[in-house]
DNA sequence: CTACACCGTGAAGTGGCTTCACGATAGCAG
DNA sequence: CTGCTATCGTGAAGCCACTTCACGGTGTAG
């Protein structure tokens, strides 16, 4: 019966899951910030300026959520919220000096953190990790709503 | 430059960690549940009865916190309040027997989702699999604290 | 010009979490 | 037996993430 191996690989899977959801926690705590503020930031590096919708629809959480989180971010100096030149009824999000300074600091924690749990692994078990991860991922993504496969015309 | 395979490992590990978060909230909330109640419940099926110090200890969270995961429980019917025999100040957290019939049933749905999840990976990858998410577990777990390393005599 | 859809936010509420203070009980020293 | 002290659980107060509902300001199509 391979299915206690299935439950032991959950088992895994879950455990990782508590470990480093209380690692980012601790070390964003760290750093003053908090995951959720965090990982608006972060999105934000990658996108560019954005408006808050589209933050909100990038991140999975309602539109008011984002201007809470907004709020502590420019707060705490991080982001600056600017009129959008187009739309006078959308103001585009923006890092600040300060908040990029943050941001490469926080790649490169995430570059060490990823040094230290996978660099005792062979790169063939590590390309093994990456490509079963993917192959889990790939299952997992349809059965959770608002992942990457909304479109309803 | 392999620092860029393992950045790549953790960016999978973090996205399942996201997408498996959302799917156990979601699927909880349809019982009626939440993550940090479910997770008191879970341990409670492990460990029997248990003072609410116990659960504070073992969950990682405020003895002030756990009184009011016990509220909700017991509120749901899910668990009950009982004296100590021994010891006047303290409570016996145990499930109910609807509490126990749900636990079963979470650990159908658990059971069922590690199929979904890893039913498509041949035994041996899955082998793979398990013993590579050990070893980064064996890393990751001394640099978190609270997980399973505190004795000081 | 008029509808209507959309942007962001105030108000109100839930849940998870914390620290601090306090009463009740245990346990131990004297 | 009598205190001193540690522990158990909980009220009070507060922070953060998140939601829905309502509303004013704005864009846009008819």
């Amino acid at each position: 019966m391979p299915d206690d191996a299935r439950v032991a690989a959950l088992d895994r899977v879950l455990e990782l899951t508590v470990l480093l959801g209380r690692d980012m926690t601790a070390s964003l705590a760290a750093s003053g910030l908090t995951v959720a503020r965090t990982t608006l930031l972060w999105h934000l590096r990658a996108a560019g300026p954005s408006t808050q919708r589209a933050l909100a629809d990038a991140l999975g959480v309602s539109a008011r959520n984002v201007t809470g989180l907004v709020d502590g971010l420019a707060a705490a100096g991080l982001v600056t919220r600017e009129p959008h030149p187009d739309d006078r009824r959308a103001t585009l999000v923006t890092p600040t000096a300060r908040g990029r300074e943050l941001l490469d600091e926080l790649g490169r924690g995430q570059a060490e953190l990823a040094g230290q749990l996978f660099g005792g692994l062979p790169p063939d078990r590590l390309d093994a990790l990456v490509s079963a991860l993917d192959d889990v991922l790939e299952r997992l993504r349809p059965l959770v709503p608002g992942s990457a496969a909304e479109e309803t015309p």
